[in-house]
DNA sequence: CTGTTAGCGCTTTCAA
DNA sequence: TTGAAAGCGCTAACAG
């Protein structure tokens, strides 16, 4: 069943059925009532590929994930598919765990000539993404920090999180802050880390280099972390970290060590993962609001889709620390007798 | 660029391009090489449309998935994407929490003309899915327990999973059993619940029916059944579920009631989701194998598409306890002086 | 072994 | 206000 079958039926010409259906307005309302009836009753289910090959709009985004079992970036998603379910559009999923993986995404959804895409990852080399550039795709970054002709980015103001992190530990009486980052080499990395700092310098606090450990966003780089902090002669009383993940893993590491949170040592994560209020003790963190970093690459996405040689927009999301029971006071320390 | 460009550059007509990318043996081996040459040069990108259009063909298969919050879906998917990515095929992925979401996502698989679907939800209405049995798109379901011509299914084998988990808690003492399940008027709880029952007679104990609520698969539900079981005059001293959010949710409502698990009250969870490990008490659960449940769709599905009239395979999971810390030697009861 | 050609379904320009 | 027709890129049937 196609639009000539369907103009067909209505005495009319497929270019009559195709305007009624786009919702020209150069159609006689009479007639246009009638095709309307006709599709209706047969159910009409148009074909997309023809206008793809066409004009080469697919009405599909590209999506780039890094990891796609870290339920951050499946909340996401699930942000994305709860948008565009309405509209006709769909979601081209990479994971791009590898930067050959990454490579080949790129190249699908040059293949089935994305709308647009959206990159999750600020890790990738810009050569892997500079064919998208080439075939001039709207792009959106998230956290890359910089625009460019068609290209925009949504950031995440993980400094007011880590502020009021710090302002928080600070009031439980907490003087030494760990902190458990993200993978070297990717650029969110040291935005977090740096947010950090900062945080800890604003607050007015001292910084201690020593209880700085590199994780790799999963728990096992939270759970090695931690226990090579713990290994410190003076190990932190409270960290914080660059995602949930890594927050997970060092709550699972300081079991390990037969440490309890949060008697012994608090810790905050980052995120706000669905499970994070489940854990045992809820998870102190900090909230990256998900939906409105879908509707920020969305937008930024139909934006630049208008005029593709147009310089990008920038659009930063809040972040909000939640408090749960996975931070508390410090323990009385005992002082040496003077 | 397309294949008539290349066709040019080779000197040849575009059928033979096609040809040889298509890998056909019907080409002059210096020839192909030529051609081969020339794609690599150009870094030539096919473009499926123009096939999708001419045959139908989309290498596209979709997926529906009840929620794509619950990390077990989304563990799936990863499983999916990873098979698949490297095949040039790809996933519509649509989640069907309400029907209306259903009967869209089944339009979006047709209009994108899906060479097949796997339907992670047995919730669906047979109507909903019965346009793609009318286009004859191959569909593979799972734990809907029931094949069909061009309709596979992957059944999850619970009973083993529960046995084992029924005679795991036997084994520490625990003689009053609860049970919470998933949603009401889904196949799929009913089979767990009748899993779980069958599990308690095959173990000799006794089943305790005013000890089984219903669940949503999600933290709520379970966290809301529990708080209702613990009111019992004799309460269930360990109690299993339907999945591994319901038994989160159990453990959360339980702390809120100030029991402790698995001293109080022991759980056992179903999926065995990543951060199942993680909570603490890290959970027992009964572990459902994600990679051969993606393997088995995809199996299916290319069984089916060969001959979509024939009838679809049945391929069933095998589920594993996975023994952790929520579940614990009953406490001694205080027995009444004789 | 290679080329020619038709046609998939849609949209849009041009003509009426 | 409507219709005719071209053409997007690819593949397979057929002809050579």
């Amino acid at each position: 069943m196609n639009m000539k079958d369907i103009a067909a039926r209505a005495g009319v010409s497929s270019a009559t059925v195709s305007r009624v259906i786009n919702g020209s307005p150069l159609v006689r309302g009479e007639t246009a009532e009638r095709i309307r009836e006709i599709l209706l009753e047969t159910n009409f289910i148009p074909n997309p590929s023809a206008t793809t090959l066409k004009y080469g709009r697919s009405k599909t985004y590209g999506l780039v994930i890094p990891d796609l079992r870290n339920p951050f970036f499946t909340e996401i998603l699930a942000e994305l598919e709860d948008l565009l379910a309405e509209t006709d559009y769909e979601l081209l999923i990479a994971n791009s765990q590898t930067s050959s993986k990454l490579v080949k995404s790129v190249r699908r959804m040059l293949m089935r000539q994305v709308d647009g895409a959206i990159f999750m990852a600020s890790e990738f080399d810009t050569q892997a993404i500079d064919p998208l550039f080439l075939h001039k795709v709207p792009l959106v970054t998230v956290d890359r920090r910089t625009v460019g002709a068609g290209c925009s980015d949504v950031s995440i103001d993980f400094e007011s999180g880590y502020l009021n992190a710090v302002y928080h530990l600070r009031e439980l009486g907490h003087r030494r802050l760990g902190y458990i980052g993200g993978t070297l080499g990717l650029l969110t990395s040291t935005t977090r880390l740096e947010a950090f700092v900062k945080a800890v310098k604003q607050a007015g606090m001292e910084l201690h280099p020593q209880l700085i450990r590199i994780g790799d966003y999963r728990l096992r780089g939270g759970e090695q972390a931690i226990q090579s902090l713990m290994k410190e002669p003076s190990p932190p009383t409270a960290v914080l970290t660059a995602n949930d993940l890594t927050a997970f893993g060092a709550i699972r590491g300081l079991h390990a060590l037969g440490c309890s949170v949060p008697k012994d040592v608090s810790i905050v994560g980052l995120d706000d993962v669905l499970l994070a209020s489940v854990l045992q003790p809820p998870l102190t963190t900090i909230r990256i609001p998900r939906r409105r970093m879908a509707e920020g690459c969305l937008k930024a996405l139909n934006h630049t889709k208008e005029n593709v040689e147009a310089l990008g927009t920038r659009y930063t999301v809040p972040t909000e620390l939640v408090v749960r029971e996975s931070t508390a006071r410090i323990r009385s320390v005992r002082r040496p007798a003077k």
